[in-house]
RNA sequence: CGAGGUGUAGCGCAGCCCGGUUAGCGCACCACGUUAGGGACGUGGGGGUCGGAAGUUCGAAUCUUCUCACCUCGACCA
């Protein structure tokens, strides 16, 4: 690395997409618009796992798997769906291969044609609802709290590592409620599951909000989303959470017989986060020497670098670097000691902060005379020593002051970063200098969000739950608006 | 699908305009030695259908035509 985060957006990218090679994340596949996600950037997507999966369990949800493939006469069942995601599918035609007659190696069967098309799902709602009406009579079969962990398809045009790939990984819930207000809960309740996650977790700070009618889900009643802002301005969606009403409940004929007897359709939401948090987090936190990562999501939080020149010293290093390991994992902070004899300490000091790693400890022969060790922390890069003894206790809570650290920092950067504008020339100048998060009045209208759009790339990101009622003029048509809502440009 | 660009060793590139020894450089890789508290150095070595096909020519990485792939930017999107 070595050079300056570069803020032009086009640099940025190509900085990015580096970053996310160097550090060993995950690299573009041969199959079109695909990613190899490799084991260090995964094992960082099962810390994310790990950890969201404690949180929808927490609040009463269960796993299960539904199929990857959804018959088309599905998907077609809820309009607005279909219309959504209608441009981005990929189709299973056939079911069979044979060599081709003229040996130039194997054709699609013709003969093979399916009778109905497969869609590789986009989403499940559609496949998931069809089995929620054979689950669902009685009000006593609600609600019913269901996660998925899976893979989704979206042929997009342009795909970038982790932000937009044709397939990706994620997480998708979908609950059935008997009626709408418990709906709406579970709705807000996940998204403040999502947003408790990115903060604490990701030290992600988020603005928890709608989205407007124009950027909602196809087949949503609500959409509600967290937004975060990526260090060159531009905004991320980190997540959604969908309250669906009786959308899907009608499109499927899922009803209940309520206790009062009467037949009603059920209440859905849908709500999901998936491997493009892994973009968030790079994009997040990353500085000019690689990688940050928050304690709370490294795969390694400590990692231990020896310094020797013959394999007695490093004998002598490694039994004392066992003791600190058995005291570190004690407290159960994940450790490795790379104790490699093919590269030199200096080496390994870079490699390991272009991989996040929070904690570096180093030990030589030094260290061996005095008792100490070095400690140094990868988002301050500041070094000190310290007792070896001492250790394990001091680490325990430097990596707590990291992560607040770490939060802490990306949370000033979107204070500085959010602008309040009276006026469009005022927008537009925002957007062409600092960029970042924008409050403006706006009239509510799908057209004037559609003609910001058009004129500057900005949209809507959302309208934030706890934005206050204030009187005010749309920056763009001069109408009068009750409320601030948040624009950015975005990934 | 629109506009640009790039294909030469694992990666990054030079050579091409103006055809001509054995296709070159940096990084990476392998061996040996010296090194080791912030990305080591020396010596030696291995690795190429020059994206593919056809053509022009005594001779093509280089010129012509066709073709394929990828990248960046737009439109679309989590």
């Amino acid at each position: 690395m070595g050079k300056e985060i570069p803020s032009r957006s086009e640099d940025y990218s190509q900085w990015y997409n580096e970053l996310v090679k160097k550090a060993d994340l995950a690299e573009h596949s041969d199959v079109r618009g695909c990613m190899i996600i490799k084991p260090y950037g995964y094992s960082i997507w099962e810390k994310m796992q790990q950890a969201l999966d404690k949180m929808f369990k927490d609040t009463g949800h269960v796993n299960a798997y539904f199929p990857l493939f959804i018959p088309k006469s599905y998907l077609a069942r809820e309009a607005s769906h279909v219309e959504g995601f209608a441009k981005e599918c990929a189709i299973v035609t056939h079911y069979r291969l044979k060599n081709a007659e003229d040996g130039s190696g194997v054709v699609v069967d013709p003969d093979a044609k399916l009778e109905e098309e497969l869609i590789v799902r986009p989403t499940s709602e559609t496949v998931i609802w069809n089995a929620y009406k054979k689950w669902i009579q009685s009000y006593r079969d609600l609600p019913i709290l269901i996660n998925q962990w899976a893979n989704v398809v979206r042929w997009e045009m342009r795909t970038r590592l982790f932000l937009r790939t044709s397939e990706f990984l994620w997480q998708e819930g979908h609950t059935a409620h008997a009626t709408s207000n418990e709906a709406v809960d579970e709705t807000l309740q996940m998204l403040n599951v999502y947003a408790d996650f990115a903060e604490q977790h990701m030290a992600l700070p988020v603005v928890k909000g709608k989205k407007t009618e124009g950027e909602k889900f196809p087949g949503a009643i609500d959409t509600y989303c967290i937004e975060g802002l990526m260090q060159d301005g531009k905004a991320l969606q980190a997540g959604t959470s969908h309250f669906l009403g009786q959308n899907f409940a009608k499109a499927f004929d899922v009803k209940f017989t309520g206790k009062d007897g009467k037949l009603e359709y059920v209440w859905g939401t849908s709500w999901g986060v998936s491997t493009r948090l892994m973009g968030a987090l790079v994009m997040a936190h990353s500085d000019d020497d690689g990688l940050v990562l928050p304690p709370k999501l490294a795969p390694i939080q400590v990692v231990i670098v020896p310094i020797f020149k013959s394999e007695a010293e490093l004998n002598a290093i490694t039994e004392k670097v066992n003791q600190i390991m058995t005291e570190l994992r004690k407290h159960n902070i994940s450790v490795k000691f790379d104790k490699r004899d093919t590269y030199k300490p200096g080496f390994k000091f870079a490699e390991w902060e272009l991989k996040g790693v929070p904690v570096r400890l180093a030990i030589g022969p030094r260290d061996l005379e005095n008792g100490t060790v070095e400690v140094a922390r990868r988002d301050t890069k500041e070094k000190q020593t310290m007792k070896m003894e001492e250790v394990a206790v001091n680490v325990l809570v430097l990596l707590d002051e990291i992560q607040k650290n770490i939060y802490q920092k990306a949370f000033k950067l979107r204070e500085g970063m959010t602008t309040r504008v009276e006026s469009y020339d005022e927008f537009k100048k925002v957007l062409d200098g600092k960029t970042g998060f924008i409050l403006a009045h706006w009239d509510g209208t799908k057209e004037t969000e559609a003609a910001i759009k058009e004129e500057t790339k900005a949209t809507i990101r959302c309208i934030p739950l706890d934005t206050i009622e204030e009187k005010g003029n749309c920056v763009y048509s001069g109408k009068p608006s009750s409320k601030r809502v948040l624009f950015a440009r975005a990934y």
